[in-house]
DNA sequence: ATCCCTCATGTGATTTTATAACATTCCAGA
DNA sequence: TCTGGAATGTTATAAAATCACATGAGGGAT
């Protein structure tokens, strides 16, 4: 197995949403879907970009940059953290990928392409992270903003709490 | 509502940080309402703990850890990282602060007691920070949660923007 | 008052996360 | 083919957070 001391486990639990789901798609869409939209919009998806992106999306978990980077060096890349966290930056820059402040970590994003302001769950127990898209410029949030003067860019929203496999798990 | 950008907030203003306001009072009420809480509750208001809320109601913005440990030594405490950590969590964990993960710092919460779901508007240029009331875990995004099977414990919700007072640089 | 238990603090060392700085390579366009 | 900007590789270091263990300060129960 490849190295477990940054946390990369032997097996892992794919959760995109909680559901379960047929995964064996999700890696050939979003490398896709990335290829599309660099081209479209004249961006460079090089090697190590596309193997991060590759990655994630296989993994289907946040990962740490230092994970990645494993894996990365696993396959043959630069194995120093700036490898990494250019890729992560590039990727994330242009929504490719999303970073999960709560775990210092890196999840690929559900659905690309489309502008969106994400909202995470993250499960408290087993650290499995779903995408939600909830626009809270708008609502209660940006009324404050508005009130208050401020000019909101950019929003992140993460909520802990426990998923449905681990609160099965607490109930058996 | 007041339209004047540096105008008086407006009676019982959801938003606190970015008006002007006295703010000899933040630190005395602060500490007076943190100690009735504690003694509501039979927790300890230990001196360091006790100085790391004042420093953070005095500072009236975000602190980091370190920078908090470095007061912290000036005022005689110990300097080592985990004395700072410690106070922080434990005022974190009862509400009487807030991590704000955008800049991995800490501020004292605008209106300790009251259960709330914090969520934080950040000037990009300044790092001023303003504590906001939203609780976005009903509304759409409490929807998705709940459509998700996903039991929602915690709301971190934070806004990058520029704040009133950028703003009007900018302007000029 | 004394003992004991628990929680809190002090301290040194280490781990984890992220960036700085600089040399080298790649590639698109002049 | 030359060239300038972007991307990568590498060394080193900064910043943030935790571990581990010793010491100390209260608060009951006896």
């Amino acid at each position: 197995m490849t190295s477990d001391r940054h946390g990369v486990p032997a097996e892992n639990s794919p959760t995109v949403g909680f559901e379960e789901h047929d995964h064996k798609t999700c890696v050939a869409e979003g490398l896709a879907a990335a290829e599309d939209l660099c081209v479209a919009k004249g961006l460079r998806l090089t090697p190590v970009r596309r193997k991060v992106l590759e990655l994630l999306l296989q993994e289907h978990r946040a990962l740490g940059a230092y994970a990645i980077l494993d894996l990365l060096r696993d396959a043959g890349f630069g194995s120093q953290p700036p490898v990494a966290y250019r890729a992560l930056d590039f990727l994330a820059e242009h929504g490719f990928v999303h970073k999960i402040q709560r775990l210092n970590a890196f999840v690929a994003c559900s659905h690309p392409g489309e502008r969106h302001s994400p909202a995470f769950m993250i499960c408290r127990l087993c650290d499995a992270v779903a995408e939600a898209n909830a626009t809270i410029a708008k609502g209660v949030f940006g009324d404050a903003a508005q009130a208050a003067g401020f000019q909101i860019e950019k929003t992140m929203v993460e909520a802990e709490g426990v998923c449905p496999a681990c609160m099965d798990k607490a109930d058996a």
